[in-house]
DNA sequence: CCTCAATGTAAATGACGCTTGACTAAATAT
DNA sequence: ATATTTAGTCAAGCGTCATTTACATTGAGG
């Protein structure tokens, strides 16, 4: 799976520590994340799509 | 995370012996899933959305 | 009654999501 | 020059996801 993470909190300024706090998971699951390290679990998707007013398609897609 | 699988498996008239070969896991995860065990992962969300041609917010939701 | 498909559950195991703590490196500022 | 912020990464550990194998229960049909 891909994602537009970095670009969604790019266009909100906003760190890898606020964008973690926000989600209430750690800076390193942020940055795991985007870097393609792992993939969110479904109820921290949906935490992230909740966050960003957008669905978790909008977000995440296949590689 | 509470999920429609059930209705939508019934509506198809599929086992879920016949959804987990589609889905390509066991049938002990699909029971588990669907009996609120455990969450899928993200990938298997994605793959639950494909099949039924759905979004993943219109098969879960938060409980 | 007997059989069989479908479902529910359990135990053991391996893989993954997420954590904390620590360290490096680049950019910005003081 | 030194300090701070941000991002990337590594390692160890914990709990959950997902697997297989196996057994019990239920309901429908012969």
């Amino acid at each position: 799976m891909k994602n537009r993470l970095k670009v969604l909190r790019a266009e909100r300024d906003w760190s890898q520590q606020d964008l973690a706090e926000r989600l209430e998971v750690s800076r390193q699951s942020v940055n795991a994340i985007e870097t393609g390290k792992y993939d969110p679990s479904l109820p921290l998707a949906f935490r992230i799509a909740d966050l960003f007013e957008m669905t978790i398609e909008q977000i995440f897609s296949r590689d």
